[in-house]
DNA sequence: ATGAAAGCGCTAACAA
DNA sequence: TTGTTAGCGCTTTCAT
């Protein structure tokens, strides 16, 4: 008894079964019109019973859409892109699509290798989070991309190519002012990464407010996991002039410098208040609980995928124009969720 | 300036540029063995200047590897699967494969319209997370599937396939006796949903594990969010005869019940003892931390995309027994995480 | 309403 | 070492 691999019959075997022209079963199989209703019965019928599926390959070979999106994004477990990934793959199947995904870990070479795949699986088109900013070999790949193409999140500098982003910036300026006015005045700005778009421009937002107010300028950037941020805080508060605040630059960060905090026993919002970016599912149900820049995560997942759609509809259609449906960039906005930690009573 | 679509060059256009034929330019892509070391360099240089990138679905339609697997998950965003996915993807990157995504909502139709999407895409093979256990239209499709197939985190009733899947049972039992070594007798199972293979067993686990110690078995099944939630606690504790432990089912039920038990003030682990199934970040930062089952959740889906790549590779060969390399089914172990909430000091 | 035949880009005999 | 050619499964003129 042996299993043996079963091909899947092609649409000449389902003409045979049915006894007509494989021309009548590519009718059959693409809407069925002009086609005697009794020859579509038997068609139909014939595809049944065989199990037939018609081969994408041999569509895309004939010029055909193949029906998949490329997703070049850093990771598939990071709560930021698998709900991006969520709302884009909500979008695919809106569409009759798959998504075809790939991480990069936030290596650039591995990014250039991810969007390469996709172009040999001619994917329709393709949505990147680039890994650094500044990449010669990036913008000269996309210039050459052969399909529309979205980059989420981060842009790439120096190449002009339709983007979808949250402020980075004015989530930062909103955050470090609303520990001002809480009256903090030594803000410590914690990140474990400086290179990423998103980061350097959350450091820019923070530098201006602070900067403006006459108040120091803190930045740490060690903090890349849990004992490196318990670290540099431990640090930070031994000195003689600790910080009354903290804002920590991504999700992870916030979640080690708050348990640091805690084994630290220096609790919030005195001394010191803590504001982080990006929202978290128990972010309310610490003690105290989180204050947040939240970003509209999904909305960036489902917008790329959006304007992805619409690019690979007109890409080919007979409006020259159809690249200017969507301006180049598009920026959402984020909200500040006041919780207890940065010293808000709700 | 009216950007258009560059279409790739085919290995045609290559081999005109180099002055050679196709078979040439196609042993150059494919390794270069037995081409003259100036003609391989003269169409090595054709192809940069192209920017040609060889046509997958040419290969596939002669039969290649689609160098893709298919994955069909109930949910992108879901913690549990998002890790899985990011194993796979990694084992799926070592095969220098890429990994196609779909996702069902755990609806049984939904899933079928899945794996067909990678039947018709030629996946090389297919990582399924079935939805309900009980599905004929399944088990066809299954049984005809042209490509090898593990089934994850979940069998198919009635059908025989490969399958990697945690001890549910196991799991529930140990959980469940956990609570009763802390001297609970009154243990609430709360869970939102019964039908799924993994909540009925970790359920049998329970009602095994209670009935044997003539403790009453109290299984609430309407968690389905948070507002239910705490519909279903509220009740529980108004009751004359209140729960003195709460076994949660699944992920997100334990962290409604526990914030439903905080709303509530009710504190644990006395009066209520917690213990969850699913670790998540931080279940060690609540205060209580959580006591879990811990499954191994990035084991689960390398161990699935493992023996799928190996059932990929012996497919085709001329091993008869191929099929015989892997059990059935592996079953991986689950560990009891002590925290707090069960009533145990650390 | 139906079918014959060409051709999409590639690989693999087979020739040279 | 290199090229010629057939054919993978499908869609699409163009006939009938």
């Amino acid at each position: 008894m042996n299993k043996r691999y079963k091909p899947i019959p092609t649409i000449r075997e389902v003409a045979e079964m049915a006894e007509v022209g494989t021309t009548t079963v590519s009718r059959v199989i693409n809407g069925g019109r002009n086609v005697n209703r009794s020859t579509l019965a038997r068609v139909q019928k014939a595809i049944k019973t065989l199990g037939y599926v018609p081969s994408q390959a041999a569509r895309t070979l004939k010029g055909e859409r193949t029906k998949t999106v490329g997703l070049v994004i850093p990771s598939i477990n990071d709560p930021f892109f698998s709900s991006c990934a969520k709302a884009i793959d909500a979008v695919a199947h809106d569409h009759d699509s798959l998504v075809l995904v790939t991480t990069t870990n936030d290596d650039p070479d591995t990014v250039i290798t991810g969007i390469n795949f996709m172009v040999r699986h001619s994917a329709d088109g393709v949505i990147v989070v680039p890994a650094k900013t500044e990449n010669g070999a990036l913008s000269d790949l996309l210039s050459r991309l052969p399909m529309p193409i979205v980059l989420m999140d981060r842009p790439v500098k120096g190449f002009e190519a339709i983007s979808v982003v949250a402020s980075n910036f004015e989530g930062a300026r909103l955050a470090t002012k609303h520990l001002i006015e809480h009256g903090c005045k030594r803000i410590l700005c914690l990140t474990g990464e400086t290179m990423l778009y998103t980061l350097s421009e959350r450091i820019r937002g923070y530098q201006q407010v602070v900067k403006s107010a006459k108040y120091p300028c803190m930045i740490e950037t060690s903090a890349k996991n849990y004992e490196t941020t318990k670290r540099a805080l431990k640090r930070a508060f031994s000195g003689s002039n600790p910080p009354d605040a903290i804002f920590t630059l991504k999700n992870s960060t916030t979640i080690y410098a708050y348990q640091a905090l805690q084994r630290l026993n220096i609790s919030m919002p005195r001394p010191v208040a803590l504001l982080g970016y990006d929202d978290f599912d128990l972010a309310e149900m610490l003690s105290p609980p989180i204050s947040v820049i939240q970003q509209p995560i999904e909305k960036i997942g489902q917008t790329s995928a959006e304007i992805l759609f619409k690019q690979i509809q007109g890409w080919n259609s007979s409006d020259p124009h159809f690249l200017r449906q969507h301006a180049k960039q598009t920026v959402l906005d984020v909200k500040l969720i006041r919780r207890r930690s940065c010293g808000c009573q709700v």
